[in-house]
DNA sequence: ATGTAC
């Protein structure tokens, strides 16, 4: 007996293989007809439990008991899409994810735009299972505002002493941390749940309250509220908006259960091997979930001790705030199914759900309120979505064209670089135009300044 | 998005 029948019989390659392989030679030694091993092989795959107390392929089924393995179904999972010309390559992406035996239904955000695995944009229901480049890398990646009891004149008379307050209370750039670690109570939480946050709990712990690289950011601005609404009345407050996730540790924790699904799933084509999944109730599975929902408890902390920070160095009242996840997996209860949903750079959009959208450094942001859209698998966009990749930015924008666009809308920026410029993202009004099924807008948020990860070093090699 | 390793 060969790997490759066994293949065909739908076993993963690899370890699962040479063992089976392995006990094959073992039944036929004790004297087992190769006809009857085939026929225990063939119902073994497909019902696995039935197998787990048998003498030989016991261990066999039991290393395959906990995985659901890829099948080409007959029809991909249904799945819609919000807006006008999309990146076909985010629609493969998505068409792909409604492959996978484990899909339930899908959706994709009108600022979807390629990803790994799944799209950013991307939304997946899933069921009994996580699939971690689902998530994403940046595990909870978020915002937060926080809105001032201060009028937005602020902007103007105390702007020096406002930017000097984000450049002393943020860290921006990759591996950036505070010299002096802050508190705050995640760090008692449980570490151990994974051995990548177990290794990873000092690191996390300075890097507690910082900003990144890429597309996060914090930005005063001008909230303006057309009614009363979260709690104030309407008309113009100062406000305070971030954007970060769950830093070196969060992607530490993305990269080592994908490989780890990977593996597992050995048997996934090529262009589905990024969608790797890890069954719920398998030990993978509830080690991800415990690590993942560790990461957004300290994506939330993040934020939390920025803003901490950052009003106590202003001193003025706070009258409200928001926040969201954007890069995660809940459980939730969908047509009468418990499924997982895998929201990557997509909004919660739950009905009165309120959540935060981001424009880019020059173009308004929006407070919105969810109308809970079942198709979207309650779900919006994240922010105006990419256009084109940071290496066509570098190429084909200049620093005087940005400055025209800051200028034009009374933009200060303290540092960012040009593969972050307001023309790489789609425009956000029209982005908003094309969900208005799915979110209502609460407030607007015109950002004046701005700070992001400055432009890095060239790459060494 | 991250940051130094099959």
């Amino acid at each position: 007996m060969r790997g490759s029948e066994l293949k065909q019989m739908g076993y993963p390659e690899g370890n699962t293989t040479t063992l089976a392989l392995n006990l094959v030679g073992k039944a036929c030694e004790s004297g087992w007809d190769v006809d009857d091993v085939r026929d225990v092989l063939e119902k073994l795959v497909e019902e696995p439990g039935e197998y787990a107390e048998h003498e030989i392929f016991g261990e066999l089924a039991e290393a395959i008991g906990e995985r659901v393995l890829f099948r080409e179904r007959d029809e991909p999972a249904p799945w819609k899409q919000w807006g006008s010309d999309l990146d076909p390559a985010a629609i493969g992406q998505l068409e792909n994810a409604c492959r996978l035996p484990v899909s339930v239904a899908g959706a994709l955000m009108p600022d979807a735009h390629r990803g790994y695995g799944l799209p950013i944009g991307g939304v997946l229901a899933t069921e009994g299972a996580v699939i971690p480049y689902a998530v994403g890398v940046d595990i909870a990646c978020r915002m937060k505002m926080t809105v001032f009891d201060a009028p937005p004149s602020a902007l103007e008379h105390d702007k020096e002493h406002l930017s000097k307050i984000i450049e002393d209370e943020t860290r921006f750039g990759i591996g950036a941390y505070f010299d002096k670690p802050h508190d705050h109570e995640v760090m008692d939480r449980d570490w151990g749940v994974s051995p990548v946050t177990r290794r990873l709990k000092e690191k996390a712990r300075y890097q507690l309250g910082s900003s990144g690289s890429g597309n996060h950011f914090a930005e005063w601005g001008v909230l303006t509220l057309a009614d009363d609404a979260l709690g104030v009345k309407k008309g113009q407050y100062l406000a305070l908006l971030t954007h970060s996730g769950s830093r070196g540790v969060g992607a530490s924790v993305a990269n080592h259960y994908s490989k780890l699904a990977r593996e597992w799933h050995p048997e996934l084509p090529k262009e589905l091997q990024h969608l790797a999944w890890l069954e719920l109730d398998s030990e993978l599975g509830q080690e991800y979930w415990a690590a993942m929902s560790l990461m957004g408890e300290y994506a939330a902390a993040n934020h939390a001790v920025m803003h901490r920070e950052i009003v106590e160095a202003l001193g003025a009242e706070v009258v409200a705030d928001v926040e969201n996840h954007h890069n995660f997996a809940w459980k939730e209860e969908h047509d009468g199914r418990e499924v997982v949903v895998h929201r990557k750079g997509a909004t919660p959009a739950g009905k009165g759900v309120l959540g935060v959208i981001p424009g880019s450094m020059a173009e308004p942001g929006f407070v919105v309120r969810g109308k809970g859209e079942a198709t979207s698998l309650e779900s919006a966009a994240h922010g105006a979505g990419r256009v084109m990749s940071r290496r066509q930015a570098k190429r084909e924008i200049s620093w005087k064209d940005v400055q025209a666009e800051l200028d034009a809308s009374g933009v200060t920026l303290l540092s960012a670089d040009l593969d972050e410029a307001p023309d790489v993202y789609k425009d956000i009004e029209s982005v908003m135009s094309h969900q208005d099924d799915l979110v209502e807008i609460v407030a607007r948020f015109d950002p004046k300044i701005v700070k992001m990860a400055p432009p890095g070093e060239p790459p060494e090699d």
